[in-house]
DNA sequence: CCCCTATCCTGAGGGC
DNA sequence: TGCCCTCAGGATAGGG
């Protein structure tokens, strides 16, 4: 499940790799994604440079010469792996790029929740699901203030609220559950509830955990992989995520689970308050 | 506006 | 060993 973290570190596992790169040969394998991939959408990379790799929220959108780009989202169970050669085609691999140096990038993806696209620059910036990103809350753009402005008039739950990628853009269900963890707030709490200290606790909280998880090269849980096809190592270092029934690292409560909005909220019944 | 649910999908894991 | 069921959840759509 990539969120900010780890589609940050695809990002910098694939930028230096495939910087210059041309495009020879794009094949689909399956384009049924949950949004299907166009017909023309190998006529949009064909013969194209690959100028850089970045990310918008949990999007990754690799830059084409000529004002192009590839727009990426992994889903819950995509990767995106870069191989100096060219490899045995597996189950699930979707699109195979291969380039003039003989190299291949190929988007893998289980689940199929996942999209790629190509469009222009100026068609990503108007593109919906882009347009409508919130704030990114790992370039230093979400402070305590703004948080609280964001937040405190609204009656749904901290957890939803963070969740949502109209507000914050790029976290998933693990990391709200850890940031949640490290401030001390309970995941049903209403946004009404959180006063501006809190939100400020909030804000800080919020790249710290970023930066740590960013550091520790992402969360494998399950399916997630860098851009060479390496699991990350922050899955050893949850302090709440998953941990139901085991006792919390700060105080040796039992963890809950609980559900909200069909989604699993993991809280230290003593920490979180 | 907000909440809840269903939808897409596969693989893992539990029960029998 | 194998079958069936449930669960995992990011984004989105539709009903209340």
């Amino acid at each position: 499940m990539p969120e900010l973290p780890e589609v940050e570190t695809i990002c910098r596992s694939l930028s230096e790799l495939i910087r210059g790169q041309r495009v020879a040969r794009v094949e689909i394998l399956e384009r049924r994604l949950r949004v299907p991939i166009p017909t023309d959408f190998p006529r949009g990379l064909q013969h194209r440079a690959l100028m850089g790799v970045s990310r918008r929220g949990k999007f990754i959108v690799v830059e084409l010469n000529e004002g192009w780009c590839w727009v990426i989202h992994l889903g819950m169970s995509g990767k995106l792996v870069f191989h100096l050669k060219p490899e045995p085609r597996v189950k699930h691999d979707h699109v195979v790029v291969t380039f003039e140096s003989g190299a291949e990038l190929t988007l893998h993806d289980p689940r199929r929740f996942g999209l790629s696209l190509v469009m222009t620059r100026s068609e990503l910036q108007q593109w919906p699901p882009i347009a409508a990103l919130g704030l990114d809350p790992w370039a230093g753009c979400v402070d305590g203030k703004e948080l609280y402005r964001l937040i405190h008039r609204s009656r749904r739950r901290i957890y939803h609220l963070l969740l949502d990628q109209r507000m914050i853009c790029g976290l998933g269900n693990i990391y709200v559950n850890e940031i949640l963890f490290r401030t001390g707030v309970r995941p049903s709490r209403r946004g009404l509830r959180m006063s501006r200290d809190l939100a400020d606790r909030l804000a800080q909280t919020i790249p710290l955990v970023l930066d740590e998880a960013i550091a520790g090269r992402g969360t494998s849980f399950s399916d997630y992989r860098d851009g060479m096809d390496q699991e990350g190592d922050f899955q050893n270092h949850l302090s709440i995520y998953d941990r139901e029934g085991q006792n919390c690292v700060a105080c040796s409560s039992t963890v809950k689970r609980t559900r909200l909005g069909g989604r699993s909220a993991f809280y230290c019944p003593t920490c979180q308050t």
